[in-house]
DNA sequence: CCTGTTTATAGTCGTGATGACTATAAAAAG
DNA sequence: CTTTTTATAGTCATCACGACTATAAACAGG
C-alpha cells in the first residue's frame, strides 16, 4: 500500500486512516456519565464505544470532532461546549481492520439531553462512569486518560463550571468536583476558595434559586471571566500522583 | 484519493500521511535552545524545521518519535529520556503539498550533543529557542505549545530533572526553572522547597561539587523517585494565564 | 596575602491559604 | 413543630511561601 509522492522528500510513506474519538462526559443525578454508542458492525459488535468517525479531507480534527459531537449529541449549538484535544492514539494493533490513527477529545456537558441514534444507527446513550467498560477497541484507555484530565485540570482551571447549566449554586459547583475526583469536600472551605478566587465565578442579581430542593435557597452564579485558578484548588492528599 | 474499505462500517475515508514532529528542548549555556534542521527541499527549503519524519506502517506515534529522535540526536540510548505527546497537528492547510496529520512530542535532554546529520541530509544544530523563529510549517505554533506545556509541567511535576544530568547541584536545577520561565527565583527559597518535597531529590552520599565553579562548593543530588510536586512550585504570580 | 566577588546554605518573620471545626439561617419533610 | 437538609458566616491553628538577613566557602585579582 505505501506508495511515492513525487517531491515529497525522498520517503515513500503509509497512508492511514485518521479518526477522531470522543470522550463527551457530563453529570447526572450526582454521577459521572459518559456518552457511549452501541457497535452494530464486526468487529466488537454489541461493545459500547465512543463516539467518532473519520476526519474528513477539508477538516481539521478539532472540526471533525465538533461536527461528530453535534451529530451524536443531537445538540443545535456546540459552538460554546468545552471541547480540548486529549492525545493521539496510535498503536499498530488498536484496530484490527487497518491501520487507524485517532485523536480523542475530551467533552463536557451541563445538562445531558438523551443522544439521538448515530449516523451509523447504532443505539447511543449516556453511561455511567463506572459502569462503562469493557468499551471497544482501546477506549477504555481513552475514557480513563479523559477522566484522568478533566480531574487534573480541575485543579488548576475553571473547567469545572463547563459541567454547570450558565446558572448554578455553589452546591452544584462543588458536586462537580465531588463527582468528578470522588470525594467529599467541606462545604465551608470549599465556598470561600471559589469566592476568593477573582473572576471564578460571580453572583447573579436577581435571584437566590429556590427550586424546590430541601434545605436554604442558595445564592446563583455564574461562570466568570477567569480560565485559571491561582492558587490551584487540591484535591485532598494523594501522594505520588502520576505526572 | 478516497476509497472504499471493505467491511469498515459504510464509510468513505480519506487516507492521510501521518507524521511525527519533535520539539527537542535542552539548556545551553543558560540558555533555552532547541533542536532544529535545515529543509533541503521546497517547501520551506533553507528554513529551519522540528526535526521528525513519517510514522512507519509498524510502528505507533511515541516509537516513531523515540527513532527519529535516536536518528537526529545521535544518541545512542535514547530509552531513559523523556518523551511525552504534545498534540496533533491536522489542519488542511498545513502543509502545502498535500494532507499531513502531525502528532507532535516534546523531548527533553541534560546534556547537548551536537546532532548528526539527518537522514535526508540536511543541517541540524540546537539553536536558542529566542533566535528559532520564523520556523517550516507551522513549527513556530508547535514549538510555543511545547514551551508553554514544559513551563507549565515545572510547577506540578518533577520534570525539571529531565534537564539534569545525573547528579546535579540545586543551582543548576533552579537554573532550570529560571531559564523555561524566564524569572529569577529567590535561592534560600527555591531551596527549601525542593527539600520539603518528598522524593523530589536526593543527596548524592560522596560529594560536595566543587567544578572549578566561583562560590562556595555545592552539595550534588540526584532524582528521586517522586513524579509529582504537591502542592506546586508556581510560578512568581502571573495573573490569568491561559488554560 | 588580603579583599572583593560569587555561590551555597541557614535561618527569621510576617502574611496568606488551608484544613478542621462550630454556629446560625432558611427552607422542606414528617 | 420538630427534624432534616442545605446554605452561609465565622474561628482557630497550622503550614506554605515571599522577602529578607546572615554566614560559609570557594575563586579572582591586585
Amino acid at each position: 500500500m505505501a506508495f511515492d509522492l513525487a517531491g515529497y522528500d525522498k520517503y515513500a510513506y503509509e497512508p492511514f486512516a485518521v479518526t477522531v474519538d470522543l470522550a463527551v462526559l457530563t453529570i447526572r443525578d450526582g454521577a459521572l456519565h459518559v456518552l457511549l454508542v452501541e457497535r452494530g458492525q464486526e468487529p466488537y459488535a454489541g461493545h459500547w464505544a465512543l463516539p467518532g468517525g473519520f476526519v474528513e479531507p477539508h477538516e481539521s480534527a478539532e472540526t471533525a470532532a465538533r461536527r461528530e459531537l453535534a451529530e451524536e449529541t443531537g445538540l443545535a449549538d456546540v459552538t460554546g461546549l468545552h471541547l480540548e484535544q486529549l492525545r493521539t492514539y496510535s498503536e499498530p494493533g488498536r484496530d484490527p481492520r487497518m491501520r487507524v490513527v485517532s485523536v480523542a477529545f475530551t467533552a463536557l456537558l451541563p445538562h445531558a439531553p438523551e443522544p439521538h441514534a448515530g449516523t451509523d444507527a447504532a443505539r447511543a446513550s449516556w453511561l455511567p462512569y463506572d459502569a462503562a467498560g469493557p468499551l471497544a477497541f482501546d477506549h477504555d484507555v481513552i475514557l480513563a486518560d479523559a477522566h484522568e484530565r478533566v480531574g487534573a485540570k480541575l485543579e488548576y482551571t475553571c473547567l469545572a463550571t463547563a459541567f454547570c447549566p450558565p446558572e448554578f449554586t455553589l452546591g452544584e459547583l462543588q458536586r462537580v468536583y465531588e463527582t468528578v475526583w470522588g470525594t467529599t469536600l467541606d462545604r465551608p472551605n470549599f465556598r470561600r476558595k471559589v469566592l476568593a478566587t477573582p473572576g471564578f465565578v460571580e453572583p447573579v442579581p436577581g435571584g437566590a434559586r429556590l427550586t424546590g430542593g430541601r434545605g436554604k435557597p442558595a445564592a446563583v452564579y455564574r461562570a466568570g471571566p477567569a480560565t485559571a485558578l491561582h492558587p490551584p484548588l487540591l484535591r485532598p492528599s494523594r501522594e505520588g500522583r502520576p505526572a
